[in-house]
DNA sequence: GGTAGCGGGTATGTGCTCGG
DNA sequence: CCGAGCACATACCCGCTACC
């Protein structure tokens, strides 16, 4: 499905050599894009809440009425060679053979049967699957070998999302000590990271007989949204771990879930990752980077520097962080100070301002309006809820408004000390693209791909070290790869040093290198 | 000087799946 | 058949920078 939005599909371009499935994928591609820029020009116009709640109920109306209705009049014509129902066909047959491509991937596991091994408790990053699905399947090396070439790829990024949960359940109640460690994470947090990772799921399953998940089709109903779903303190020893309504996925959560990628199995690490990681901790030893001294943990130290307690020092480090996105260090830190000359650093004081003066504070560092809102809403979340401290959990944080993976990650290891899981913000998953460590298209799959192979006392140190090594040599634009010492074993860098005019000439990876660089690994 | 692009998160709209 | 909910794409927010 997803992949069929890649498919060469260039507006006007030949269909000739494209099998039916893909034909069919690139023409539902082409109505997407048509019907997004529908959207987007209905969108222009402000319009006001009646008026969009207007708008939702006609389109609903007309998804009702028939959606052989916004069919462009091209597709009418080819309806002959791509019927709705074949690109429904082939649409499902995708979703399926990605659902399964885990055991095509590792046909030895379970003896290439195919059917989940739990129809009916669908888990996360699972479809529900009917017994007729079941039946209907096909091998999943047949179903995959069946995809157009163009779409395997994408197959492959969805399969690392397709979990087992039965897996899952097993070894959770493998690890006697995980439901336990539910109800006080923070215990939890340093230690093994199967134990962090799966408590959540042994708790929710549990609690519930199954594991709530991001499967299509109906479930158990939300209640409420973010405030009814927002997760009680659990170190306090508030709420009810695993109640149904309080994992309930809504859109964020399910964005900044971290159960989809839980028993993701360890992969190898990526060829000369030693030497790599050598180099970038060579060239990143004088610590000269902006982040290094104007970044969220600098902050905080600030905060200790100035009389503050640990509370102070984690308030800082909350604000720091929900600042620093999209805005350059040396902002953050301007801002940043100019909160302490205000003597508005503490969540008291900070909720005591109005949204107008804290936005013309915050003015400076990005989306400060948004920022402004967002902190004050957070600083009224943190007295009412958290007893005037920071959340404790990346769960928990991430439900603050202005709260993302990378920020929540930030946080708790900055704040609390404790590590859930790799802060990846942009360097970091740019670097690992382009060092082909990982193919990953957001952070937070990045996030979860070099957790496979990253050893974990490396976890701490990833972020600060590229971070740094992203803003000084491997920038975005123009990397300068004839100073990066590692240059040699990047797909990049060598093609850069063997003589690039510039960046354009090498931003593309390069399959062949990798191969090479791969090839090399093994020889060794 | 104008413009394109970057960056992280939120909000929204759409087609679609699936259970009741 | 309907509605809940999912996957996905995209607009938008804003300041800054690089490039033409």
């Amino acid at each position: 499905m997803r992949g069929s939005r890649r498919s060469p599909s260039a507006p006007g371009a030949s269909r000739r050599g494209l099998t039916d499935a893909e034909e069919a994928a690139s023409k539902y591609a082409g109505k997407r894009r048509k019907m997004t820029q529908k959207t987007a020009a209905r969108r222009k116009p402000e319009k006001s809440e009646t008026e969009a709640e207007a708008v939702r109920h006609q389109a609903g109306a007309r998804r009702r009425s028939g959606r052989l209705l916004l069919q462009e009049p091209q597709e009418t014509a080819n309806a002959s060679s791509s019927s709705l129902a074949d690109r429904k066909d082939a649409k499902m047959s995708l979703q399926r053979a990605a659902v399964d491509f885990e055991q095509f991937r590792n046909p030895s596991n379970g003896d290439a049967k195919p059917t989940s091994p739990n129809l009916g408790t669908p888990s996360r990053g699972q479809s529900v699957r009917t017994l007729q699905h079941a039946k209907q399947e096909a091998s999943p090396a047949t179903a995959a070998k069946s995809l157009p070439s163009g779409v395997k790829r994408e197959v492959r990024v969805k399969s690392e999302f397709a979990i087992d949960a039965t897996e899952r359940l097993a070894k959770a109640a493998a690890d006697e000590a995980s439901s336990a460690a539910l109800s006080t994470k923070t215990e939890v947090a340093n230690e093994a990271p199967s134990e962090s990772k799966l408590a959540p799921l042994a708790a929710c399953a549990a609690s519930t007989g199954f594991f709530l998940s991001g499967a299509k089709g109906r479930r158990k109903k939300v209640v409420g949204l973010r405030a009814a779903s927002a997760a009680p303190p659990r170190a306090g020893g508030g709420g009810e771990p695993g109640d149904i309504e309080d994992l309930s996925p809504q859109k964020k959560a399910e964005k900044t879930n971290l159960e989809k990628f839980a028993a993701l199995p360890d992969s190898p690490p990526p060829p000369h990752f030693n030497d790599i990681w050598t180099a970038v901790t060579e060239m990143r030893a004088k610590r000269d980077a902006p982040v290094d001294s104007m970044g969220v943990e600098a902050m905080g130290a600030l905060a200790l520097q100035n009389g503050g307690g640990e509370k102070e020092k984690r308030f800082s480090i909350l604000v720091a962080v929900m600042l620093s996105s999209q805005t350059k260090d040396e902002q953050t830190a301007a801002c940043m100070q100019r909160l302490r000359d205000a003597d508005v650093l503490s969540p008291e004081k900070m909720s005591r301002l109005s949204v107008e003066e804290l936005t013309q504070l915050l003015y400076g560092v990005g989306f400060h309006r948004n920022k402004a809102r967002f902190l004050k809403e957070a600083c009224e979340t943190i007295l009412a809820k958290h007893g005037g401290d920071i959340p404790p959990t990346y769960e928990e944080l991430v439900q603050l408004r202005g709260v993302g993976p990378k920020m929540a990650n930030i946080a708790v290891h900055a704040g609390w000390d404790r590590l859930e899981g790799i802060a990846v913000d942009v360097h970091v998953h740019r670097i690992a693209n382009r060092l082909n460590w990982v193919r990953t298209k957001t952070p937070i799959e990045t996030q979860h791909a070099v957790q496979r192979f990253l050893p974990r006392e490396l976890w701490a140190e990833i972020n600060l070290l590229f971070v740094g090594f992203g803003q000084q040599i491997c920038r975005p634009v123009k990397p300068l790869c004839h100073e990066c010492k590692a240059s040699q074993w990047c797909p990049v860098g060598r093609k850069a040093t063997r003589g690039a005019k510039n960046f354009a000439d090498v931003s593309v990876r390069n399959e062949s290198e990798t191969a090479t660089l791969a090839a090399d690994a093994e020889a060794e």
